[in-house]
DNA sequence: TACCAGGTGGAGT
DNA sequence: ACTCCACATGGT
């Protein structure tokens, strides 16, 4: 008989027992761009893994198809950064002295960041600008779809599989690819910055992997001589892909979290992103995930009422 | 129909 | 240094 796609549901450990809507917005809230969830299951690839996640009473199982589950249960704990203690980071960002930092705490109590493979971060974020995150997983899917290798040797047509799983292109792979192609991937603009960002790292063997590993500064600095990629998007690939919990990306609700709740009005983004690092310190990047999650959930609905002022408190 | 979306780079002051 | 603007495309 044919394998089942998928093995036995396991336990994760250690233990990481989001409640489903922080579950929810960790995976699929813009950090990444490759979950789904269909029925309560979260299904999910990074590099060459392809896995899903429920809840269950005790924490959340994990499972894969059988010839990937070993190399999932490898790399699955570094994906989720299991072995960070969140809560004591978390517990050490100002929140009290921050209401509003608060608020934001208790409305998504164990959000994490995640700890993605650095260039299909890059890749991700260089399709972001100006675009909604259900587009920029639409961009992601079908640049994989079209441009990545098939995840598993696939057995047969009339497999079970509900669609095929590809990895993304790596950068030497993009390279290759014409503008035009990437066009085609629902890129628009985005397509030369990435074909030429492709190009400029495939001219420059172990740079992107030097690049993650180098201190934030550094590597920042590096980040920005690609061609679509500023201020933000090296931010949020250092926060995002490299653990760089300093990193502190200010997009446009970040920008309106810092206005609306700490009276910043009128702020430009790198004056934003300076008070975020001074004031939210040394995991400044932790705090504005916050930030924006209470921002994107429940921002517009706080507006409606009080002014503005720092850290008016919407009800919970 | 407007306006917005996890922005960036370039041109003109 | 700052301000305006083009860049593609779909969602609300």
């Amino acid at each position: 008989m044919t394998e089942p796609l998928w093995s036995g549901w396991q336990p994760l450990s250690p233990r990481f027992t989001p409640p489903p809507p922080v579950l929810a917005e960790t995976l699929d809230g813009g950090q990444a761009f490759r979950w789904r969830q269909t029925d309560g299951v979260w299904t999910g690839q990074w590099a060459g893994h392809l896995v899903q996640l429920r809840s269950a009473a005790g924490g959340l199982d994990w499972r894969s198809p059988p010839a990937l589950q070993a190399a999932a249960a490898a790399a699955l704990p570094r994906y989720l950064a299991l072995d960070h203690d969140w809560a004591a980071l978390t517990d050490s960002l100002p929140w009290r002295s921050d209401p509003h930092l608060a608020q934001c705490l208790a409305a998504f109590p164990g959000l994490r960041l995640l700890r993605q493979p650095f260039g299909e971060t890059l890749l991700g974020f260089l399709c972001s600008a100006t675009k909604q995150i259900v587009q920029i997983k639409q961009m992601v899917a079908l640049l994989a779809a079209r441009h990545g290798l098939p995840l598993l040797p696939l057995p047969a047509p009339r497999s079970r599989l509900p669609a095929s799983f590809h990895r993304l292109p790596a950068w030497s792979e993009l390279a290759t690819i014409p503008e035009s192609e990437l066009r085609a991937c629902l890129l628009g603009f985005r397509a030369k910055y990435i074909h030429a960002s492709a190009v400029f790292i495939a001219a420059r063997p172990g740079w992107l992997e030097e690049t993650e590993h180098l201190p934030y500064p550094a590597a920042k600095a590096r980040l920005l001589e690609l061609p679509g990629v500023g201020e933000k998007v090296a931010d949020c690939v250092l926060l995002f892909g490299a653990g760089r919990l300093e990193a502190f990306p200010v997009d446009t609700w970040v920008l309106k979290s810092l206005a609306r709740r700490y009276g910043l009005v009128g702020w430009q983004p790198a004056q934003v992103a300076h008070f975020g690092r001074t004031h939210f310190g040394a995991r400044a990047g932790l705090a504005q995930q916050y930030l924006f999650a209470w921002e994107r959930e429940f921002g517009d609905r706080s507006l409606e009422g009080g002014t503005a002022g720092p850290a008016t408190g919407a009800a919970l």
